[in-house]
DNA sequence: TGTACATCAGTGAACGCGCGTTCACTGATGTAC
DNA sequence: TGTACATCAGTGAACGCGCGTTCACTGATGTAC
């Protein structure tokens, strides 16, 4: 990596734990300079001011979050041919995935931008909206292959299945640090693995 | 109301809008005042400092929350004698008042405070977990009094289960306010509907 | 019923500190001829 | 291969503004005797 970008992911790491931590507005570009071993001035040649942080802070982590689930329900599919059966894989990897992250999932930087949107401007809230659409949109798929192997046992909009992938894990987060249970995140995502696998699966009677 | 307690009602009702809003540093006490037409030293006649206020605000929220699940629980029991019919009832209950808050449920001060936590002091922390521990018991109760009447249809762990109520809504008011979506919240409660009564209900074969 | 005092619910002015942002500058590396 | 210039990745000092907090004061209401 260049020595210029290295810099600029640095300052990204430092801002992103801390803003997950505070909030954006009490994450100051001092103690980020501070962390990132730089000066104030160093940080306004890579941002051209704080809104370009908040900005490149949201997009770098709707990559991230896009590649990882690309990966896992990748590997979901090749595990199994069966689209119900890779789901519920994929669900399972899932849980797996934030049981192993140490400390619990450290927070979702959508989340935080959500509770804190007067702060932003409209590009902001835009890419916000694309990445929780762009999940929705992963999601249905998902379930389209689905809903066309297996009968469905209750009647459900898919959209609404899709969103509550992302609302489980959402939530899981918010309860999980409210109660300082890193575990909760892995439980609730579990919770809707059953419950995806009682709305698809055959029933052995 | 006596003069003094509805300034502070006051205070705490602009504030409870700007921390949803902003973030809580964000919120000015500068602005507080504005708002709630008194001046700063107004504010702090009310509250010793900003931490005062924060922690006003969660106890306040987690008092209406209370109230409010009391009521709909109790509403549903009267309805119906059958516990699991009672809970789908008070399900949809809760999506149709979340439904009806025009603009979409205004937000979850104990979300907020989850999401800058290291902003507050330890008996904030307290506060939010008491909260979030207090819903879990009052769904456990629910749960297992259906659990008594009927039979489970899949392994799950009734805590978990418990703490997917608030889960769902936690994670429903991020993605709906992420969307701009308001109805997002509901739908996710009657999902949660959904894998209850799949759950625990009688299977017509 | 009148008076003295206490409490309640604030006001107004001042404080110092930290914040985001700007600006002129710089030393190291890259590129053209 | 050497020189001139451009770009990259920053530094250091200064700025003004808004913030949370303090402090001495005040006018209205409540209470004891």
């Amino acid at each position: 990596m260049a020595r210029g970008s290295e810099t600029r992911k640095r300052i990204l790491d430092v801002a992103q734990d801390s803003v997950l931590a505070k909030g954006f507005d009490a994450t100051s570009i001092e103690e980020i300079v501070a962390s990132a071993e730089i000066t104030k001035s160093g940080f306004f040649y890579h941002f051209r001011d704080k809104n370009a942080l908040a900005r490149a802070l949201i997009e770098r982590h709707i990559e991230v979050e896009d590649e990882l689930f690309d990966d896992l329900l990748g590997r979901a599919r090749e595990l199994s041919d069966d689209p119900l059966q890779a789901a519920l894989i994929g669900m399972k990897l899932l849980a797996e995935l934030i049981e192993d992250m140490p400390g619990g999932h450290p927070g979702c930087i959508v989340a935080t931008a959500v509770y804190q949107d007067r702060l932003f401007d409209r590009d902001v809230h835009e890419a916000n909206r694309r990445a929780v659409l762009g999940w929705r949109r992963r999601f249905r798929a998902m379930f389209d292959e689905i809903a066309q192997a297996y009968p469905i046992h209750d009647e459900v909009d898919l959209d609404h299945l899709s969103d509550m992938v992302s609302s489980v894990i959402e939530g899981g987060i918010v309860m999980s640090r409210a109660i300082g249970e890193p575990r909760i995140t892995a439980q609730q995502v579990m919770l809707l693995r059953s419950y995806i696998k009682m709305l698809f699966a055959p029933r052995i009677q």
